[in-house]
DNA sequence: ATGGTGGTTCGACCA
């Protein structure tokens, strides 16, 4: 079974980019990041057309997560419970769907981006990362050989060996020392990053910035991951960042992070 | 191989 991640920025921009790296990716699930739309408009049948099912969650413009399958998509969670809300007019933002796809429960999660060191949003980053990590450390406490899968745009760069350079991002965020702890608490409660094995550092990234001609310089981050729970990380037999779809116009920032397991 | 960002409620905000 093969599983992906991928964080589109915008599902209206990316529409045909997004349909015909699936129909050539042979992926079984993907989970994606950043729809950039409201359910009502999230184009079901584009998906359906090519043999997967859908589900999405996403209230307007901003945020919004999704999971594709051709191998079942069975009891659908909208939000990993308990998260905080944020805003003047405080809401849960669309940052999280999971579903039950071939036996492996998927979580897509877009993590919030903390804009700035002690800005609201930074904070906001933490508390999400700290209940996000309790509801998967639990999750495993009553279900130890539970297949889990926790995919998506984490917005952390866990070391030094996933950015392009130190210097260029000291002081900002995605590297601070809480972020880092933050990612580390969610691989301590037993949840891998099943890439780095096959894709060691330096100089593996998954994003690009847009400005600075980033991608053909090759500066870039290492923010999106895929950890999986023990017993589905000892069914990993490969991983791919599919750094060909960050090329050419029209690409998101991001590139597809793809997993490949054996059967249980 | 890339092209001086690019996405969103059209324009200030988000990443």
């Amino acid at each position: 079974m093969r599983i992906a991640t991928w964080n589109i920025n915008s599902i209206r921009a990316r529409h045909d980019r997004v349909l015909a790296w699936l129909e050539r990716s042979d992926v079984d699930v993907l989970a994606i990041q950043e729809t950039k739309i409201d359910d009502a408009r999230f184009p079901v049948e584009s998906f359906e057309r090519l043999g997967y099912r859908v589900a999405h969650h996403g209230t307007n413009q901003w945020n919004g997560v999704a999971i594709a399958s051709r191998v079942g998509l069975d009891d659908v969670q909208v939000g990993v419970p308990d998260l905080p809300a944020f805003g003047e007019d405080p809401a849960v933002e669309a940052r999280s769907l999971g579903a039950l796809c071939g036996g492996v429960r998927v979580w897509s999660l877009y993590v919030p981006n903390g804009r700035a060191v002690d800005d609201p949003h930074y904070h906001y980053k933490l508390h999400w990362l700290a209940v996000l990590r309790d509801y998967a450390a639990k999750q495993l406490a009553d279900e130890p050989h539970l297949p889990m899968l926790l995919c998506g745009d984490f917005n952390i760069a866990p070391t030094d060996d996933d950015i392009w350079s130190v210097e260029y991002y000291q002081g900002s965020t995605h590297v601070t020392g809480p972020e880092r702890q933050a990612f580390a608490n969610l691989t301590d409660a037993g949840f891998t990053d099943v890439v780095r094995p096959f894709h060691p550092g330096p100089g593996v990234y998954t994003y690009w910035d847009y400005t600075r001609l980033s991608f053909p310089k090759r500066r870039g981050m290492r923010i999106d991951f895929a950890l999986a729970s023990p017993a589905l990380a000892a069914r990993v037999t490969d991983a791919q960042i599919d750094r060909e779809e960050r090329k050419g116009k029209g690409s998101s920032d991001h590139a597809p992070v793809i997993v490949e397991f054996k059967d249980a």
